[in-house]
DNA sequence: ATTGACTTTTACGTAAACGTAAATTAAAAT
DNA sequence: ATTTTAATTTACGTTTACGTAAAAGTCAAT
């Protein structure tokens, strides 16, 4: 297994190592050190990064997106932290699923919107 | 036709009225005034406040949000303004269904884990 | 007519999510 | 060995999207 530099993720999703720093100042994600003090990012770092950006994209904030990568990574073992993740990660489904009916809303008004401009420029090269 | 007041629109909204009067602020609503300068909202008006708020909930900024505003109210007549605003439509379109698909694998991923979980939870019930 | 609820503008404050710069140290390249 | 490039911490700055408070005018009800 090897690792990545902090510029190369950097690189890699388009976003400065200040912001990945401050990702890590927020707790969402850890890496290891060498000796001399340098983050070295492992492909799971990697993709916990990827999905902190992508919660990003749909609006989430970076406090959500704690709570719900805890969700992933969570080694709960407890029945009763089971069932409470449980049913933090059913409402958390709820909501994604809402967003993308919503979202889907959204596609269909934009398309109508969308021929009935393509409408008017026909119209307009018919009299050209 | 009838108007609603700015403390109406906040409270079917759940939001503040400096929410909104921050709206107009940034140009991405106008109301009209009274004689004595009180803002009074359209239905129309009040549609334009619905798609802000969805546009807030999906992570699009304030500035990008007045960008889609203006491709729904725009009157834009001349064959060059109305190919670029289709343009710019169809790109806005292919943003949403990008995130649309995002959303659906995010989604799947969530379900996956729950069943997991779900699956984890059933073996410790077993043993009991 | 006056109380109370509502609205207006102006303006300063704030949290989140970084940007940016400085000083220092370490790694990579020549 | 020494330049160049990359990394680290510290800390102050900035933008977005509002919150909050003050001062003054207005509307609605009694």
């Amino acid at each position: 297994m090897n690792y990545y530099t902090i510029s190369q993720l950097a690189e890699q999703f388009d976003i400065s190592t200040r912001t990945i720093r401050y990702y890590e100042e927020r707790g969402l994600i850890s890496p290891i050190r060498t000796e001399s003090g340098q983050r070295l990012y492992t492909k799971k770092d990697r993709a916990v990064l990827k999905l902190i950006l992508r919660g990003k994209r749909f609006g989430f904030s970076l406090e959500e997106i704690h709570e719900m990568i805890s969700l992933f990574d969570n080694d709960r073992t407890g029945r009763k932290q089971l069932e409470k993740t449980i049913a933090y990660g059913e409402q958390k489904l709820k909501e994604v699923t809402e967003r993308i009916e919503d979202l889907m809303q959204l596609k269909q008004e934009m398309e109508s919107i969308l021929s009935d401009f393509r409408e008017r420029l026909q119209k307009l090269e018919g009299t050209k």
